[in-house]
RNA sequence: AGCCGAUUAGCUCAGCGGAAGAGCGUCUGUUUUACAAACAGAAUGGCAAAGGUUCAAAUCCUUUAUCGGCGACCA
């Protein structure tokens, strides 16, 4: 009845497409992307997205989503496009967007910058640690320092030593002859050197690391770009070792030092490196102009929003809030260009002094400079810049048009769903973004799903070969075992892969139609009709249906919190246990008419009012099995669309009357009917607790047979002794009691009175027996009954310990205390109950 | 320059202030006409360790250990 929807689509994932057609190229035609050149590429990276791109949403199908399919959107889409524009445009006439020279992560295999978010830190076990000496200019001194990246000394403008150290101290000021090259470097001082560590003296190469870039910036050093953008050495590094790649160059330099004599030593070191997260090369820092985002006011709009709303709530709110507020208090600026070709290239365009103008379209940017002799920006953006819109742009926002009905209807959105590894790659940009551009929040809840492991408890990789695939998963348990098994891990939580874990769920599966064909075999007079769960008559009757309607309600709750596994464990227990174990077993005789077949055999040839009245009670009887189903497979439906539709739609009576008022008029499905709320009315705590005498008796007398190892076909007569209350409930459900204990006579009474030779137990109400003649062991028996005993004196020494203890009394809540002395009461009458009978066994 | 998690039955995990739970596995029975992918019964826990708070702790606090995630420029 409610107005929702689910919006799909993908991104245009950049850097992995440019990477997969690259591959496919290289390897069918020779060509790298520069052969074919930017047209001809992007037009195969099309080519290749029609192909594969529906792989994810096939997938999406094939889970049973229910997704708006129409609505499905990608991020190269022209109005996603359109609004990508608007933004970079607007953004950089407000000043967030500005251009610069920053040391960047730079992959040398996918030549592209990268943000650091898609940087992954490796650490190397068995690098080097090499320790280089420096003479110093006009001495025969020489100062050490060491360094991971020999090579990179060919970039050398200084060697820094902290100002406080006196090792150090004369030597700052001097100048240093750098071996391999015919420069001259200073020794300065600075802060940053820690004296404690490694020599004391650190080489700087302000063109090839971030803190070397900082620290050359304060004592004014020149920068020395070293390298290509392969990462082989440029003729900046001597002609000598141009062209060479950075390792070979690195053994070059490490060969050099020691034919000179300035090799000190090399030790083992691990060593932390930065990885490409897509292709696993070791990236680069390098100095390297591009485009960023300011994030300080960004990110301001986002730690406001948590503030002032505590939006976006979280589930699991720890610890995701925190990591996601944490991350933001210590944002930097955003690398957003890439020197990719597929993607949103950027609306920059230069002229021929390198003058920029930002415009949204080639048109705006002949305008602004006053000629057409302009080059465009021949990057990209980070595809995430483009996700970042995602929750106004695909309802169709694109800054020309910024209210529609969609946007209106269902922005901000309710929930977003999705893995923590994206919370700073998206939701955080998301959050920004549209509090920037349409000034509220994308979505008030994020659900943050737990990882699923490999079967070795490690994350699934395809290195590792892990990994599970989905579709394979589907074919051999089918789609909704599948999703009750992720429906039914915890949230946020991971958790390790097993198969054994859908197969329980296919099992389940399996229950639900087996139990369903039980149904329909009998349904033969019947229909779902709701009214039959309001004029339950018998004890069994009014317990499933007050356990229905509490489940139903148990489950809303969880769902409203997001504890989906919480549901689907309320929902398999209320199904297999309750009814399928117990309420189809009371209730089987009534439905098959097993009870009644004989007598309407007999009275068939007249129309008796007998026969009338039995196979009137018989119809009760389905329809209220049948009704009950009916409203479980409703409640196991958003879990299992597949099964529960197939079996609804054979019920029978089964039409669009069952609808939600909204949809009365369309085809019947299950879909389409109210989902169960639970009717507080309908539960019945009398029913449920004189139920469980009845269950416990059963159960009690089944342990005994199992024990006593009395065979199936063996029907003993139980004596039970019980008040009046508890002996009413007995008889009442006699037949049932009868047979699902397997027993052929139910003897009711105060006292039990029988033989010596007859097994016993206690349930909470009654003292059961049953009379074995000779077949019982009596040592068996003892063993029975004092284990009884032992374990019901157990707990009440603990309750009465509790008891005794003066300020549990006093200060515990007062009904407390008298659960414990009720408890403590029902044991004592157990527990004298059965060491009579083992007095009388002795 | 840390910040978070996690540690519960053989395995995978729920529970997160008031009697230790599930699924799988194990053991015993059973071709009971919905279901042997089942039914009935059973066994199995110093809830990582040590302190503390509380009438009451697997659950809250502190410390430690081990594992994991994120972050971090120590050359």
């Amino acid at each position: 009845g409610f107005k929702t929807l689910w919006l799909v689509g993908v991104d245009h994932a950049g850097i992995s497409t440019q990477l997969q057609v690259t591959k496919k190229l290289l390897k069918e035609e020779k060509k790298t992307r520069w052969d074919v050149g930017r047209e001809e590429f992007t037009k195969r990276v099309w080519e290749w997205k029609a192909q594969y791109g529906h792989e994810i949403t096939r997938q999406i199908r094939r889970e049973g989503a229910s997704v708006d399919w129409s609505r499905e959107r990608f991020t190269m889409d022209e109005s996603l496009s359109r609004a990508v524009r608007e933004v970079f445009v607007t953004l950089f006439e407000e000043g967030w967007i500005y251009r610069g020279f920053r040391i960047v992560n730079w992959c040398p295999k996918d030549k592209t910058v990268l943000s650091d978010l898609e940087v992954k830190e490796e650490t190397k076990k068995d690098g080097k640690l090499y320790f280089l000496q420096y003479p110093l200019k006009n001495s025969d001194k020489k100062i050490t320092v060491a360094t991971t990246r020999p090579e990179t000394m060919l970039g050398d403008t200084a060697v820094a030593v902290n100002p406080t150290d006196e090792r150090y101290r004369d030597l700052v000021g001097q100048m240093i002859e750098l071996p391999l090259t015919n420069r001259e470097i200073p020794i300065v001082a600075d802060d940053y050197v820690e004296a404690q560590f490694g020599t004391g003296a650190v080489k700087i190469t302000p063109a090839h690391d971030p803190n070397d870039y900082e620290l050359g910036l304060r004592h004014d050093l020149p920068q020395i770009n070293i390298m290509n953008d392969d990462a082989t050495l440029n003729p900046e590094a001597g002609a000598e070792f141009e062209g060479l790649d950075r390792y070979i160059a690195r053994e070059k330099v490490v060969e050099k030092f020691e034919e000179l004599g300035l090799l000190e030593k090399i030790e083992d070191y691990e060593i932390v490196l930065p990885h490409c997260e897509r292709c696993q090369t070791v990236l680069e820092p390098l100095l390297s102009e591009q485009w960023f985002v300011n994030m300080s006011e960004m990110r301001d709009l986002a730690l406001n929003l948590m503030r002032t709303e505590g939006a976006p709530h979280f589930s699991p709110r720890v610890p995701y809030e925190k990591v996601y507020t944490t991350w933001l208090e210590n944002l930097k600026d955003w690398t957003i260009s890439r020197q990719l070709w597929w993607g949103h290239q950027i609306p920059a365009w230069y002229d021929a002094g390198g003058n920029v103008f930002v415009a949204r379209t080639a048109a705006e940017a002949f305008d602004q400079a006053g000629t057409k002799d302009l080059r465009q920006d021949e990057d990209v953006l980070d595809t995430w810049f483009s996700s970042a819109l995602w929750s106004f742009s695909t309802l169709g926002w694109n800054g020309e048009i910024t209210e529609t009905e969609d946007l209106k209807t269902f922005h901000p959105t309710d929930v977003l769903v999705t893995g923590r590894d994206i919370i700073f790659l998206w939701v955080s940009r998301m959050v920004m973004l549209s509090e920037k551009f349409v000034g509220e929040k994308p979505f008030k809840d994020v659900i943050i799903n737990g990882t699923v492991l490999g079967k070795d408890g490690q994350r699934m990789s395809k290195l590792k070969g892990n990994g599970v695939n989905p579709l394979d998963v589907f074919d051999k348990f089918g789609v909704d075992a599948t999703r009750m098994t992720l429906a039914g891990s915890a949230t946020g939580a991971d958790f390790a892969w097993r198969d054994e874990k859908v197969e329980s769920y296919r099992n389940f599966a399996n229950k639900i139609w087996n139990a369903t064909r039980f149904c329909l075999m009998n349904s033969e007079g019947a229909q779902v009709d709701g009214a039959s769960l309001k004029n339950a008559a018998s004890i069994a009757d009014k317990w499933i249906v007050s356990r229905l309607n509490k489940t139903a309600q148990a489950v809303n709750k969880a769902l409203g919190t997001y504890q989906f596994h919480e549901a689907v464990q309320l929902l398999y227990h209320f199904f297999w246990d309750d009814f399928c174990d117990w309420y189809i077993e009371l209730v089987k005789d009534e439905i098959t008419g097993g009870k009644y077949s004989e007598l309407i055999e007999d009275e068939r040839e007249d129309d008796s009012l007998a026969d009338f009245t039995v196979l009137a009670k018989q119809n009760d009887a389905r329809t209220r099995i049948i009704t009950i189903l009916e409203q479980s497979l409703r409640l196991l439906h958003p879990f299992m669309p597949f099964l529960t539709e197939e079996l609804w739609q054979k019920l029978p009576a089964i039409s669009s009357n069952l609808h939600n008022a909204a949809y009365k008029s369309a085809e019947a499905s299950i879909m389409l009917a109210d989902f169960p709320a639970g009717d507080s009315n309908l539960i019945d705590e009398r029913a449920e607790a004189e139920m469980q005498i009845v269950i416990d008796l059963i159960s009690k007398v089944r342990n005994i047979r199992a024990e006593m190892q009395i065979k199936p076909a063996d029907k003993p007569v139980i004596h039970i002794a019980a008040n009046a209350d508890a002996n009413r409930i007995f008889a009442e459900n006699e037949a049932q009691i009868l047979k699902l204990a397997r027993a052929e006579g139910l003897v009711l009474g105060a006292k039990l009175d029988v033989p010596k030779a007859s097994a016993k137990a206690v349930t909470t109400v009654a003292e059961i027996a049953v009379p074995l003649e000779g077949l019982i062991d009596f040592e068996k028996e003892i063993a029975r009954l004092e284990n009884q005993a032992g374990k019901l004196e157990t707990e009440a020494s603990r309750l009465s310990s509790q008891l005794s203890n003066a300020n549990f009394v006093d200060r515990a809540p007062a009904e407390k205390v008298q659960e414990i002395r009720d408890r403590v009461a029902e044991i004592e009458t157990q527990v004298t109950a059965l060491r009579q009978n083992l007095e009388a066994l002795k």
